[in-house]
DNA sequence: TCAATATGTCAAGTATATTTTACAAAAAGA
DNA sequence: TCTTTTTGTAAAATATACTTGACATATTGA
């Protein structure tokens, strides 16, 4: 998995760090810090409520078309 | 959480069992019927490859706007 | 400079997603 | 009917998401 750029660059136009995104939806730093990291599949209640927080959706932040035609 | 009918409604266009989502994604039939029947938080990337198969998107099959909760 | 904040990472533990095996009933086909 | 397929569900085991606590470094601001 790469790092996931989207969620970063989401995170700072709201100017939150990720001790205050982890704190907005329930999780710890570390976890934050590791799907940005890219070394994680996190659950989609936690995809959904990160995007909610930061006036995103899944397709936003957690979809990837490279792969695909549509 | 609610049951997935538009996953159940995309995987009947598609015509497809339950067994066969399943081995198309590589988990269990109980797998596939415990997210439709909506007991259940599965990971985002299982249901990117869910999505894949059924050639819907994230947004299509696991976001809500409508209520709010987390 | 110096202190405080932000990020990256890691090892060990806990919570939970997913599997395996199994049983029952509804729906579909012949 | 009778048989097969599909769906719903459950208990116990395994895999993995997520936590806890900790340490290191980079960056920012005073």
């Amino acid at each position: 998995m790469a790092k996931n750029l989207r969620l970063k660059s989401a995170r700072a136009a709201k100017d939150m760090s990720q001790k205050d995104l982890a704190e907005a939806v329930g999780v710890t730093r570390q976890t934050i810090n590791a799907i940005e990291t890219g070394d994680y599949n996190p659950t989609v209640r936690l995809c959904t409520a990160i995007c909610r927080t930061l006036g995103k959706t899944l397709n936003d932040l957690f979809w990837e078309d490279d792969f695909y035609v549509n």
